[in-house]
DNA sequence: TATATCACG
DNA sequence: ACGTACGTGATATAT
């Protein structure tokens, strides 16, 4: 028999917030009122044992009551912000805790619990409610049990119709009448001035109801009917305002509030964040995070300053040091200063300034620190490589990299810092960098004895992490992920980086000359047509021109303005000339300020190459991202924009570019993971998939399929892919959302296994609260149970789209690793030099290329073994825009 | 520092 | 009824 608790979350994290002596967790956030919530949370949950929790809190400012009664709560002290900030803590514990959370904006917590039981009613559910108010009271019926908290949160006193009779000789319904006539202070609910909970039950138990109360006054005398008299209308009003509202549009169901026991790799983390201590041994959570912070308390970090003397007693002891913290400064790792090292381990750490690093006496610590055999563990070693590669440091035997392991085990956590990470796992609290350091303009490095302090510290820190990161990579199956694809791929970035792509700058300096001449053009004829001279790239500017100026339509707004987007632009086109000139500055204007002049400031003075540097712990998804520059944008849709490809060349005389990308790699994933018997066959067949699609969605012949059918299935394919929606194919094809749902209807009938997959990825991640890849990467979605529409849809969108996106993103960074292996197995002097998500980009020999042009698709089509063939597609030339 | 725009997969 | 396609980074204004 299922078992429902439905809690009034706003109601219960106010009592509890009274009822708890103030607490603060070291951050300083006031944690007393989710500390008593959850202790009450957790004897409901050892107690009544349910299959079905939910809780439920208040949204927006104004309710439906507020209509009919403006002072409605009105007098109410506004809430005290140390019980405010509790709120976001306490949803993302309920987050951790695999607990439903319903708000629906205009209608308070009772109202969605009033709205449940009234559906519990009808359906025979077995329903407890928990609140701290009195008012839940008219709930109540056999299925519908109502919990009052008493004194504290953590006592609990259960009302069913029964004992509300023997308490007050009351029906639930009447607790409203007797709210009617008494009113309630905390409310602003008036009743009848002098009437209390004892009048009110006298009258009640004569009369019965408000209304009857007022008929019959003339039974009553005095003082007393004179009052009921006189307040007749604030008692029926009152009774108004008391009734909980029970026909709230709510969408969400029983089967959204499943509850299947607290996850320790969960709830564990959630808790240790809020400090909880004592609940995490309550609960007999591996001290995953309470015994090893003692093992390690940030005040027994021994920490020393190393000298030219003293380095000697320090590599006599090198080889078992195997945690280091480089600290660095600046964005850019290739142009990063070095601001120190910490080196050690069990708790006793050194430090070393970088002058010191670079001094002859260092010179068995270079030789550690580039010593492949000597495993080190720390924090974004991947960075460390390049910075200590600027200074002439060769780093390698990276065999822990915290921040890669932070990634992968929430990749949307923003905040990935040392100290962020200490206190997600209830370590001693760190110092934040910019109070030792400042930050942007005030940046100050410490002085010796401060700045080696901290930085032993920081290592220190990074040593209590880890176990933690362990365990949590072992229970998330994620120890190959890590282990065997991101930690490896991590040095093949930095080697990639390090080479760098050669960029001829003369090339772009003409390919700049050519764009500035037809900008200046462009500039001239817009300026005459419209009459007046302004700044063409601010859209404020341009939207005064185009629609308050010269009158034409406003098709979009932004938050700020008109919109003047390529889109918009699109559509003004016919009205007035001005506007493709337009459109064609804009587009040369980005080639300009971002291609031309932004690359030739990346282009190095001493090698002439472009270094860019991938992010590894940054996409959600698990792809990479690539900065200063970015070389994963560069145009290619265009033919102007495409020229840009051509500056980038090998960077020796006689060798190619050589270029190979995944054929629809993300459409053959999704053949693969949805198991869609149609979809794996088009890619068993090898057919051109958007055609494919057109003839099977269309019902004709694959040769009947016009450019139109094509066009409007691989939109189709590509909304797929995004977790489709009718109104984002409608903009996309520019047709009806009517149109749009009759294609993705059709789509679904023609792929069912497809569609069962887009069912069950959403019911999994509103289960697990997370979705994953093939390679066990991980995504959570704490939006997906969500009441708020928008954000709901979009986790859902996301849950669609993630293990498609993240697993093509798992292929690629496979064959990479392999990619890496084999050219270093066959010694080849070719060297990959980056990574397009689905494109990799080599230079190549002139002796190696006839090789090359099998090896790398070969090597890119078995990274993995899919239910479906992987296909990727060579090209070669003397430079990038060649390599098509 | 935020917003709008646009480059890529 | 709700209002968006998924994932990024760089550039220019405006604040």
């Amino acid at each position: 028999m299922d078992k429902f608790i439905l809690i009034d979350g706003n109601s219960i994290i106010y009592r509890a917030f009274f009822a708890m002596p103030p607490l603060t967790n070291s951050k300083g956030l006031h944690t007393n009122a989710v500390y008593g919530f959850t202790t009450m949370l957790l004897r409901l949950l050892e107690e009544h044992k349910p299959t079905h929790v939910m809780v439920a809190f208040d949204a927006g400012k104004v309710t439906f009551r507020h209509e009919g009664y403006q002072e409605y709560k009105g007098g109410r002290e506004k809430t005290p912000p140390e019980l405010s900030e509790q709120f976001p803590l306490l949803k993302e514990l309920l987050q951790g805790f695999g607990i439903a959370q319903f708000e629906l904006a205009g209608f308070e917590a009772d109202d969605i619990i009033g709205t449940l039981t009234k559906r519990a009613d009808e359906a025979g559910r077995q329903v407890l409610v928990v609140s701290g108010d009195k008012d839940m009271l008219q709930l109540a019926s056999e299925n519908v049990h109502i919990g009052l908290t008493r004194k504290g949160v953590t006592d609990i006193e259960l009302y069913d119709p029964a004992q509300i009779k023997e308490r007050y000789g009351l029906t639930p319904l009447q607790i409203i009448d007797l709210k009617g006539l008494m009113g309630d202070a905390s409310d602003n609910i008036p009743g009848i001035p002098g009437v209390g909970e004892k009048t009110a039950l006298k009258l009640l138990h004569q009369f019965g109801s408000v209304e009857e109360v007022l008929n019959g006054t003339g039974e009553l005398k005095g003082k007393m009917k004179e009052k009921i008299e006189a307040h007749a209308e604030d008692a029926r009003m009152s009774k108004q305002l008391a009734t909980i509202h029970r026909e709230v549009p709510l969408e969400q169901t029983w089967e959204d509030m499943q509850f299947d026991g607290l996850k320790e790799e969960l709830a564990g983390p959630a808790l240790a964040k809020l400090e909880f201590k004592s609940l995490l041994e309550r609960l007999s959570f591996r001290a995953s995070v309470v015994s090893e912070q003692e093992a390690v308390p940030a005040a027994a970090v021994e920490s020393s300053i190393a000298t030219e003397e003293t380095i000697s007693e320090l590599f006599s002891s090198l080889e078992s040091i195997d945690v280091l913290h480089v600290e660095t400064h600046g964005d850019n790792p290739h142009q990063a200063k070095l601001i120190g090292l910490a080196v050690g381990s069990a708790g006793i750490y050194t430090f070393l300034s970088p002058e010191l690093l670079q001094s002859d006496a260092a010179a068995p610590v270079r030789e550690w620190l580039g010593n492949a055999d000597q495993p080190k563990r720390g924090y974004d070693l991947h960075r460390v490589d390049l910075a200590l590669h600027a200074h002439g440091i060769e780093f390698a035997g990276a065999s822990f990299d915290v921040q890669l392991a932070a990634y992968l085990l929430d990749p949307t956590e923003s905040n990935q810092t040392i100290s962020g990470l200490t206190t997600k796992y209830g370590l001693p609290s760190l110092v934040e960098d910019d109070s030792v350091m400042g930050k942007g303009a005030k940046y100050r490095v410490p002085e010796a004895d401060i700045l080696g302090d901290f930085l032993c510290r920081k290592a220190a820190a990074v040593a209590a992490i880890i176990p933690l990161q362990e365990q949590a990579l072992e229970s998330n199956e994620m120890n190959a992920l890590f282990h065997e694809l991101e930690m490896p791929l991590s040095r093949i970035l930095a080697d990639m980086e390090k080479q760098g792509i050669k960029a001829n700058t003369a090339d772009l300096q003409a390919l700049g000359s050519e764009f500035e001449e037809n900008i200046s053009r462009l500039m001239a004829e817009i300026y005459k047509l419209s009459g007046t001279e302004f700044n063409l790239n601010s859209p404020k500017q341009l939207g005064e021109i185009l629609f308050d100026k010269l009158g034409l339509p406003v098709v979009k707004k932004t938050k700020t303005g008109y919109s003047t987007d390529a889109e918009v632009l699109e559509k003004l086109a016919p009205y007035n000339d001005v506007v493709k000139h337009i459109l064609q500055y804009r587009q040369l204007a980005k080639l300009q300020s971002t291609y031309v002049e932004g690359l030739l400031k990346e282009i190095s003075d001493k090698d002439g190459k472009v270094h860019t540097f991938y992010r590894q712990t940054i996409a959600a998804t698990g792809r990479l991202s690539s900065q200063f520059p970015n070389l994963q944008n560069i145009p290619i849709r265009m033919e102007e924009g495409r020229k840009i490809r051509k500056v980038f060349v090998p960077s020796e005389p006689g060798w190619s570019i050589l270029a190979a990308d995944y054929s629809q790699i993300e459409l053959r994933v999704l053949a693969h993971i949805s198991d869609d018997e149609r979809l794996k066959e088009a890619f068993v067949q090898d057919m051109d998939i958007h055609t494919k699609t057109a003839s099977d969605v269309f019902g004709v012949k694959p040769e009947e399929v016009d450019g139109d059918m094509r066009r409007s299935a691989k939109a189709v394919n590509f909304g797929i892919v995004y977790g489709i929606s009718d109104y984002g194919l409608s903009q996309n094809l520019h047709i009806t959302r009517k149109e749009a749902a009759q294609f993705i209807d059709q789509y679904f009938e023609v792929f069912q296994g497809v569609r069962r997959y887009m069912d069950d990825i959403v019911k999994e991640a509103r289960q697990d609260g997370y979705v994953k890849t093939l390679l066990e990467r991980r995504r959570y979605l704490p939006e997906i149970n969500a009441s708020n529409f928008n954000l709901r849809s979009f986790a859902e969108r996301t849950a669609m789209n993630t293990p498609i996106q993240g697993t093509a993103a798992d292929i690629i960074k496979l064959a990479m690793v392999q990619m890496d292996e084999a050219l270093r197995e066959r010694k080849l002097k070719s060297r990959m030099l980056l990574q397009v998500h689905d494109e990799l980009v080599f230079e190549v020999p002139a002796d190696e290329l006839e090789l090359m042009k099998e090896l790398v698709p070969s090597v890119m089509e078995k990274a993995l073994e899919l239910s479906v063939p992987l296909k990727a597609e060579v090209s070669y030339g003397e430079n990038w825009y060649e390599a098509k």
